[in-house]
DNA sequence: CGTCATTCAGTTGTGCACAACTAAATCGTG
DNA sequence: CACGATTTAGTTGTGCACAACTGAATGACG
């Protein structure tokens, strides 16, 4: 398939230390490493990425869904009704991605969306009875998946737990 | 920012061992619970790739990138001048993907498209100047991610081939 | 040589991500 | 009550991902 799918040559960078101090992390490697890693882990992490994204995709075909739609509907059978803000929150999408999104699940007719008496912002969003009844081809999809990935539960638990890590660590650099 | 970034809680599912014998491995949790499981997983991963996604936004801002470019800059950087189909091997991009992508390359003078002169359906990618000098302000791109990624070097590497194995077996499982 | 299958880049259409903005409703404070 | 700031959904525009398709060039085979 690929020409060289984790090209990470044992050599060592550059032989002659650079004048970096005896610092204990090796955050001193070259900047023309740095780069190298970086093509690796980025497309690492792009690439697995998509790879999940295929994954969900054939799994998710039958239930003509798509991936962030069913990260939205996870939540509503999760949590019931709930208003966009709220699920935007969850699953971290701004009004920008969910408007649309939501837009396409009403006209599948699996939910509805209600504007709040209570305040006339918000807008709530409903399970109809067939977005309701769409849970229970759902659970299917999850053994699809962990399966594919071909890891144990409490591999994917660990893997879990690093990403949320990881996702924190950028969040809080990112402002 | 968000009200629960990394929800992880850290009691594992369910306490109440379901009737499964004394299998080593736990793929027999109930559906419902996968289905929660699942709910965790695919959103830390999703929320991964798009915190990764942000962080990297920023860095490339400066030279007038966004994360896809800077890959296909980046293969560029290392391999030279290559055809768009060995680039979308690379990178696993299509040309749906890739042929508007470079073309806003070349618009911003980064990039030449060629057509080969020994096949005419083949279109050789080659750096312009401008875009081999490039490679020198991207030198600072790295650090930034891996500061932000509050990582070490290691352990950016164990995190690479974890997504390495996963993304293996989800492209064999998926085809 | 002629025909057909394959390869390669490109185009079209759908959907998501995100920035920047709009518009309406609500809230806080004077 | 009045007025400005904030909140909430929605819209617009750009760019990426991917499926399905087009069209030209190439290669294989009879």
């Amino acid at each position: 398939m690929t020409p060289s799918p984790t090209a990470a040559p044992s050599g060592p960078p550059a032989p002659s230390g650079p004048p970096g101090p005896g610092a204990p992390d090796k955050t001193d490697l070259p900047d023309s490493e740095l780069l190298r890693l970086d093509h690796q882990v980025c497309f690492s992490l792009h690439a697995a990425s998509r790879a999940f994204g295929g994954v969900y995709r054939d799994a998710l075909k039958d239930l003509g869904l798509t991936y962030p739609q069913y990260l939205v509907m996870l939540v509503l059978w999760e949590d019931g009704p709930r208003p966009v803000k709220a699920i935007g929150e969850r699953l971290r999408l701004d009004s920008g991605t969910l408007s649309p999104l939501l837009k396409r699940l009403e006209a599948a007719g699996l939910v509805r969306r209600e504007r709040s008496a209570a305040d006339e912002r918000s807008v709530t969003v409903h399970l109809t009875d067939d977005g309701a009844e769409l849970r229970e081809r759902a659970l299917a999809v999850p053994r699809r998946i962990l399966e594919a990935t071909g890891m144990t539960v409490e591999e994917v638990l660990a893997l879990q737990g690093l990403l949320g890590r990881l996702t924190g660590a950028l969040d809080r650099a990112a402002g």
